[in-house]
DNA sequence: TATGAATGAGGTTTCATTCAT
DNA sequence: TATGAATGAAACCTCATTCAT
């Protein structure tokens, strides 16, 4: 059946749009799979969780990293596309954008369990993943975190990249240790992050602060 | 007779003091490897970063997971035998106390690198790696944590394991991510413990507030 | 999907052929392998003999126990598909029955150098090769015991179990040593088993002749 | 204690001595364990059976084979020491002599679980073992053999070699198969030994013969 | 001389990756 | 194009053997 579609133009087509399809199976069984057995996962689980061989695996990625990066880049895509200051809300504070970005980060890798984790991996090919991460999100956290400050309602002495990977790092175990609350901890870190803002001068709630 | 008595405990204690520095010898190639490498690195990488044949890391630690226990009870030896209010300075707040322990732990984490890593390999045997930790240093910080907030220092709603994870998460990476500051990171948190501490309702220095 | 489909299936189909061969020729070869060098012999040297991979091996034949109980079942096969008294020659006594069928288990042995040796291995997973011979052969070896038994041809003190043992330990050697002659060896057990048979007084004594 | 006794020219007796008793515990522990465990046991375990250090046993038996040779030809020593007709009872035929002394080497073999299987070891060194087996005990074997078949008491055709091994061979698995008679299989060969014996000219019971 | 710690070769087994089908 | 069998490098671990004490 394959021979007949390939000897048309319009296979070829087709063909493509069952490659697609096909790449992104891979990429959701690898992500399954990468959260359930770590980022070093052999390549034939992946396969078998996908329901495809391991050629197929190696024709769309032809190199683990290919495959790993293509995982992770595909739900930062999810993250970075989201507008700053997305919902446009405008009785939020700048901090309340934050914060509310950061649930969703957070949200997002105690979900991918295994996530976290794969972000500090130093296997060949994981700098490219750490790229991606840094590339893509660190601009957005960075622009939260200036507009919060701006607004006088956080200290101004955390970088993003070190709040990015703090979170990360918070979220890691969230789905191993049994009694870890990774969410509350961010939380925490968070408040932290708002204490000490050089302007809560008259009261301390820091998460507050409505005028700017 | 005689002399088959002599040799027999003779060597016993003869051999030893040997042995006793092999093995220190190893656990401290370990811990370089396991910092380098992660935990899972190859026993024969071990061996030659102690100097010695792969042969006597079995003898000594008959199982991988014994190696990596005694690398890390080592170390954990050494923190929880700190008294808790060890120093004695009797100007210090509770809080500064739990500053004061927390700085030293991660410290230790900062510096031996990979051992946060470590914390979170789910490899056989880890688990009571993991216990040790738990079993050791969750006590302790739970005392520094009740003293904080009996003194009403802190949020009382953390718990002694959420704190261990989460300052050993924020340690991961220290040495591997360039621009990653963990220890400020750390330092974020406990601003971020002391913040929301019940009633700080006057002033906004947190550790100070005797009177609940 | 249609193609999926057909891929999943009709590959299955496609290879079965050649991985039969494959497997067929990883039998021989251990088989050659363990008559020359015991059936402890390195994975490594089956994979050679047989001209593939070590992984080849481990694909086909997960454990060592399964290769081996696999190379002598499909041996054993043989010999108890054996009809007992197949030949169908009916000249023949029930004597003359087991003695061909032990000449023909005997040569069996003789020839698969090693067989007979690895029947006494003590690796962990020959218990299974062990059933296998004794679940196999030693009803066949019963019947045509019994057989004899009852025409008085045979003494009746002589079990099964001790007879196929008895057989196989004779065979073993019989490639090893220059000088021995297992099958004559079985020729003279054989015949004590007719000496002292009760009193086949009016026929076909195999070689009793009570009276002399 | 050691060099004071080398000072003097008895001490070197006294070590002698010495040394000697500590040969035999070796060769009693080496018999054991090859019981136990088999030829190949490691020499640790041996060494641990004795109570010595393991460069004790290289220092006594510089290679395993050595040790391996030294462990049966003791025992070997003991059976050829054995008179052929020893007893001495002129009431007892030359095939009962026979039986009688295979009879004991039977009772050897079966006893020291692992020597039967020894003998069919191929690893280097253990043709010493065998040549040790055929040099000293094929020769009375051979003069029991003769005497018998001058007595016309049992047939010709059966060399000695291939009765040592035979009756070597059926001893095999004795202590390991639960329901394998190995003496009864030796009586049963002996009786096809005795049966077919040419001269029986004026009376088939094989073993009653009383003239000689 | 006896000890047993150290060595390191060698066997087992697992997968990443290639490639015939 | 997809498959999964085959490959072989690499890690594990176990002793036989050496040698400092």
């Amino acid at each position: 059946m394959s021979s007949a579609d390939t000897s048309q133009a319009g296979g070829d087509r087709r063909k493509r749009s069952d490659a697609r399809r096909n790449a992104q199976t891979l990429l959701d069984a690898a992500a399954a799979v990468f959260a359930r057995a770590g980022v070093d996962a052999p390549v034939r689980d992946i396969a078998a969780e996908a329901g495809v061989g391991m050629g197929t695996v190696y024709r769309h990625f032809p190199t683990r990293p290919d495959l790993v990066v293509a995982v992770f880049r595909h739900q930062v895509d999810a993250l970075a596309a989201t507008p700053t200051g997305a919902s446009g809300e405008d009785a939020e504070t700048p901090y309340d954008v934050l914060r509310s970005w950061v649930a969703r980060f957070t949200d997002f890798l105690v979900t991918k369990h295994g996530l976290a984790e794969a972000l500090h991996s130093d296997q060949a090919g994981f700098e490219s993943l750490h790229a991606e991460f840094v590339d893509r999100l660190v601009p957005v956290l960075g622009q939260l975190l200036q507009a919060s400050v701006d607004a006088g309602q956080i200290r101004a002495d955390v970088r993003p990249l070190d709040l990015m990977i703090a979170i990360g790092n918070l979220c890691i175990g969230a789905g191993t240790f049994p009694g870890y609350r990774a969410r509350h901890m961010v939380d925490v870190l968070l408040a932290g992050l708002a204490h000490g803002a050089p302007a809560s001068t008259d009261g301390d709630e820091p998460r507050a602060r409505t005028g700017s």
